[in-house]
DNA sequence: TATCCAGATTGGATCGTTCAAGATGGCGAG
DNA sequence: CTCGCCATCTTGAACGATCCAATCTGGATA
């Protein structure tokens, strides 16, 4: 059984004290050159790793950082958040943070484990994916002053918080466009419900490019709670009254409800689908794409950035999402 | 500012010695009724939570578990891995333990990983998704006396060790006898290539129960990668050869493209999937399902069980598959 | 009353690291 | 020659918990 390596192995084989090796590791500027060299050597003869308890004990900081990982509600959104996480992973990873998991049923719940993360695991920082009108979290979060980042706008822009979006008014537009382009007038929208940050944005971003074309969006626009279903049965509902030639919806469970609603027609409805999810790339629905990647690793830059010293509040970053040009449009 | 609350802050409040703070929260039979209530007084009225990096130096343990989280290849299938890590987090979270992730390209990097994470965090034990023949990791886990436990069977069954898996061929012989059942014959079989554990597995069900019921299997299955085209390729293929009247496959995505090649054919070909993931859900495909929240709390209970106290090598657990019944069989 | 014992409680050491302050030695200025 | 300064390195203490060994307490027994 190999002897623990500590940071005193180290200094005891590169003939130095701990506060040296120490210095290597931490301010490696104010060691000589030789020293730090020795020291180094030694480092990599013996394997030596700095044990994280050990030094999150002396700082207070863990190299922690929590996120949440969701029931897979509807199962179809639910992969946005897996692409997210792996890039969260990946790229806090090159930071030298760790990503902890966690669940919570409920807001109160949620903060209930923010409380607990943080007495017993003293973590670095939050990732919360979604926001919603009057965050009950974020509000948490901020009061403590508990760095955090949000994937997703501050509705109500009461706190300024750092936070990462994508642009999904300007998916909408440039699937919209894509629709006109191909010489729809009759492009008709399911979305959500008004009150949703989310939801009307994207309507948004429909709305505005076909007033700027010239087109009354009036009647066009239907909303629900999301599903495969209530995608179908809104565009049946369309269909009888305002007969579109395409319609583009905030998700892909809708679109793929709306594309069951339109099978076989001829000549066919265009669908345009949110999220680029897997299923939209299985079935061949045109879908926008949101760069979940970058958006991942912008989160980890803001964090750093706030972690890792800036005191100036970091600006938040809106990123342009594509759109997934597949056969349904 | 609240001041820090440490196990003496308690220990003051409560009249008694940090010592029996301790007692009360790890050998709580030791300590007399009444003090320990008192003491458990004192941490509520506190909020008292216990320092898990000071907890960890003294006694090597981290409470902390990996899981890889994989880059959504396919992104159909990717879905199991989101369910599964989500049962995960939950139920290590109700035995004490937090899960962290983090992602490899590799087998080198991942044991490269291992090493990481367990010299600077001291990782309790790793759960590893998916093992092939002859898998380099388990290896060397196993030689380093490292806790962990597999989703799949070690196919190679040279070093055991505790593992949770489903029985894929129980799943494909539900499946076949379905549709026996529904009065099928030619019931082809699209899989994987001979060689991966799983593959085999499924294939053997669909075989035997096939050749139980009298119907002589062969010519009826191909094999390929797994993807949607290939799925959809080797369909047609079926047709024209044996034309069968319904199709098993080792996947929703080959399921996916079976489906398509036989759309609107008269009478229709039933189409079976297996995994039961979102997209099977959301197109009406019939599929095998996998209970994989059960699968990760049996997960976390072995590896409890070998972490806290039991010497003994857990037994392994093989789970049993539904059938996701919807309208394509 | 003295002795003993089991169970409850106490103080001190320890885990591996970083922080704060002190020691060492060389060099130029007064 | 002495002083101060700088760069570099070393020493002692601390973070908050648990483990160990020693001490205390109260009741039963002689």
């Amino acid at each position: 059984m190999a002897e623990k390596v500590t940071i005193a192995t180290v200094a005891r084989h590169a003939r130095v004290s701990r506060q040296t090796v120490s210095n290597v590791l931490n301010s490696p500027h104010i060691v000589r050159q030789e020293t730090r060299q020795r020291v180094e050597d030694a480092i990599n003869a013996l394997g030596y790793r700095a044990n994280q308890a050990a030094r999150q004990m002396r700082t207070g900081r863990s190299r922690l950082i929590a996120a949440r990982i969701e029931p897979t509600r509807d199962g179809i959104n639910g992969s946005v958040l897996d692409r997210f996480l792996h890039g969260l992973t990946e790229t806090a990873d090159a930071a030298g943070y760790r990503v902890l998991l966690y669940t919570a049923t409920d807001d109160d719940r949620e903060i209930a484990t923010y409380g607990d993360l943080l007495g017993t695991y003293e973590l670095d920082a939050f990732v919360l994916v979604g926001t919603k009108y009057g965050d009950p979290r974020t509000a948490w979060l901020a009061e403590r002053d508990v760095p955090f980042v949000t994937f997703g706008r501050p509705w109500d822009a009461l706190d300024a918080h750092p936070w990462v979006d994508v642009d999904g008014a300007a998916g909408t537009a440039q699937a919209t466009r894509h629709l006109l382009d191909a010489g729809h007038r009759r492009i008709a929208f399911i979305g959500w419900p008004v009150g949703s940050g989310v939801g009307d944005d994207r309507r948004a971003g429909w709305r505005d490019t076909l007033l700027a074309a010239g087109v009354d969006p009036d009647g066009l626009h239907r909303e629900t709670e999301d599903g495969i279903a209530e995608g179908e049965r809104l565009m049946r509902d369309l269909r009888v009254a305002v007969a579109p030639t395409a319609v583009l919806c905030a998700s892909d469970s809708l679109a793929l409800g709306a594309l069951q609603a339109v099978r076989g027609t001829d000549p066919p409805v265009s669908v345009i689908g949110f999220d680029d999810t897997p299923v939209a790339a299985a079935i061949g629905l045109t879908s926008v794409s949101q760069p979940l990647g970058e958006a991942a690793a912008r989160c980890v830059d803001l964090l750093t950035g706030v972690l890792d010293g800036n005191h100036e509040t970091p600006t938040p970053v809106l990123l342009q999402p594509s759109l997934a040009l597949r056969h349904t449009a």
